[in-house]
RNA sequence: GGCCUCGUGGCGGAGUGGUUACGCAGAUGACUGCAAAUCCUAGCACCCCGGUUCGAUUCCGGGCGAGGCCUCCA
């Protein structure tokens, strides 16, 4: 029973029906990070809910059928301030260059350990600067650009007038915009809202020789691309004029994505740039957007590494959860407790598994898949998942015997959550049989092997107080329990169901 | 000012024209030498005001409140 993917189109305002334009390889751009510094816990939203829906189509369309094309930003005025600030030494281009490859290099790391898989394709706006001159000379040749000079030199614009539609996607309308009376309107605008291609860059700043033809007079204009054409030059560069799904956090629909679909469209001819259009909603902080302008936020990094949120560190796996925990579309306010309550859901999760799933032949719990269908309502997939742990956990005794019942179903079961929870990311491979996270399903009783976190000291010291319990020393069994409580090893005492003898399991302490 | 989104228990989060999922935390009981774990039980909410209706948390209208965009931003 396979039911339709199912995806909320910001552009019509309505959830529809997933068609992708070419079954064989479905298409989808996310807009990735601008590297002049670490990135914050917000801006890995869109990263792993993005994530969840690649893994998500190539589990429908197949492993190979989907190309998944996140940039990484590396033109930007606020990288040219970062490299002049750390490296005011170096010729300019290696300083920038130091800066983009340390934060990508950082931003890579991030990510991984937020159990991100890598995408198809990962282009660089230096990589694409020929790609966005020729859009913008198909810009002016259509009309749809012009040249002039501003306050810091000569630049192209977009011109927005020329564009029938300009705003559908955000909704607003070129005479609203006007009304709301702004800053100056700056005179070389032929309207208030014509956005930048190409401006001119100074001595102190990178440039590239953009050559441009406008009413048969050759232009070259020493500078560097604005900041939205080079999603449309990287854009069609991997996918196409025309391609499916499109995505980013909700503050990009305007202006970013409103004039990359009128620089795309108008200078292509065609009616559409992507068929659908998602947005993610925002963390906050104290009900506040997390920014880094307004400075409440924390590292990525800071999360996994150092204990200054929360008194402690965060595993990514953990960090995830808290993420997928509120649907895409909603804000999130960000806090410990939400934190701990994502260690706490994950650690049972992964727990349970430990015992016997096996990933490697499991599949991916259809209830789950079909959740997620419905525009990633990983609410009820997280309620699927709940309810395969009930199943699992029902009955695992022979009440009259006492014996554990070795019910095929069940480890059928344990091996498609295995799998499920590696296709969702919360877990790898390395992860089963045992977790860190989870308990280790160990039986030490009268000494009987070990698990692999579980040292032969360990397990002497729980022999040991077996003994002591034995003879009623309750004094020193205490001290031993609370020793290695101390280690992080909290031990959990049982009943031998058919000979009623105390039987000791343990589990990392939470 | 314009445009958009949202208001369910301590927290997360479903859902429905009539008996309000579920998870976490908290409370009670059982078990235990005591804990932990587990299981039982109980409690706790539908922003406000109108309207439609036999009946609204759910539909309609208004209000209030929160957030986002309009300037770099995931």
């Amino acid at each position: 029973m396979t039911t339709t993917l199912k995806l909320y189109n910001t552009l019509t305002r309505e959830k529809v029906d997933f068609k992708p334009i070419d079954p064989s390889n479905v298409r989808m751009y996310v807009c990735g990070p601008t590297v002049y510094d670490f990135a914050h816990i917000g801006n890995a939203r869109p990263v792993i809910v993005f994530d969840v829906l690649f893994r998500l189509l190539r589990h429908v369309y197949g492993e190979n059928h989907v190309t998944y094309v996140r940039n990484i930003t590396d033109v930007d005025d606020k990288i040219n301030a970062r490299a002049l600030r750390d490296f005011p030494d170096l010729p300019l281009n290696e300083a920038i260059r130091n800066v983009t490859e340390k934060t990508a290099n950082q931003f890579h790391q991030d990510v991984k350990a937020l159990g991100c898989l890598e995408p198809t394709f990962e282009p660089r706006a230096t990589e694409h600067i020929d790609g966005m001159v020729r859009i913008i000379q198909q810009l002016i040749d259509r009309g749809h650009a012009y040249v002039a000079t501003g306050n810091e030199g000569r630049e192209v614009l977009f011109a927005v007038g020329s564009m029938k539609d300009y705003g559908k996607l955000s909704g607003r309308k070129l005479e609203d915009q006007q009304a709301g009376a702004r800053i100056a309107v700056e005179a070389h605008k032929r309207n208030p809202g014509d956005f930048v291609l190409w401006k001119e860059s100074a001595a102190d700043q990178p440039g590239w020789p953009g050559a441009f033809r406008e009413n048969g007079a050759e232009i070259v204009i020493h500078g560097r691309p604005g900041w939205h054409i080079e999603c449309s030059a990287m854009s069609q560069f991997h996918l196409g004029e025309t391609f499916d799904i499109h995505g980013g956090g909700l503050d990009l629909i305007f202006p970013h994505h409103e004039n990359e679909i009128a620089q795309s469209r108008c200078a292509h001819g065609t009616d559409v740039m992507a068929n659908v259009w998602m947005h993610n909603g925002f963390l906050q902080v104290e009900g506040r957007k997390m920014s880094k302008s307004d400075g409440n936020f924390f590292t990525i990094d800071e999360l996994l590494n150092t204990t200054n949120f929360g008194e402690q560190k965060w595993d990514g796996p953990v960090l995830r959860l808290a993420m997928l925990m509120t649907h895409y579309r909603q804000p999130i306010d960000f806090s410990k407790n939400r934190l701990i309550e994502a260690k706490i859901t994950l650690g049972n999760w992964l727990g349970l598994k430990s015992s016997r799933g096996n990933p490697e032949i499991g599949e991916p719990i259809i209830e789950v898949i079909n959740a997620l269908k419905d525009d990633l309502d990983f609410s009820s997939a997280k309620v699927q998942i709940e309810r395969t742990i009930v199943e699992i956990k029902r009955g695992n005794y022979d009440h009259e015997t006492g014996v554990r019942i070795a019910d095929p179903k069940k480890t059928k079961l344990r091996d498609d959550l295995a799998a499920t929870f590696v296709f969702l990311g919360l877990a790898t491979d390395d992860d089963f049989p045992r977790s860190s996270l989870g308990q280790m399903a160990a039986n030490l009783t009268g000494g009987a092997s070990v698990s692999a976190k579980l040292t032969a000291r360990h397990a002497d010291l729980v022999t040991e107080r077996l003994a002591l319990l034995a003879a009623k020393d309750f004094t020193n069994a205490d001290r031993i329990r609370n020793e290695l409580l101390e280690q992080g090893i909290q031990l959990k005492d049982g009943k031998d169901p058919v000979t009623g003898a105390r039987v000791t399991t343990w589990e990392v302490k939470r």
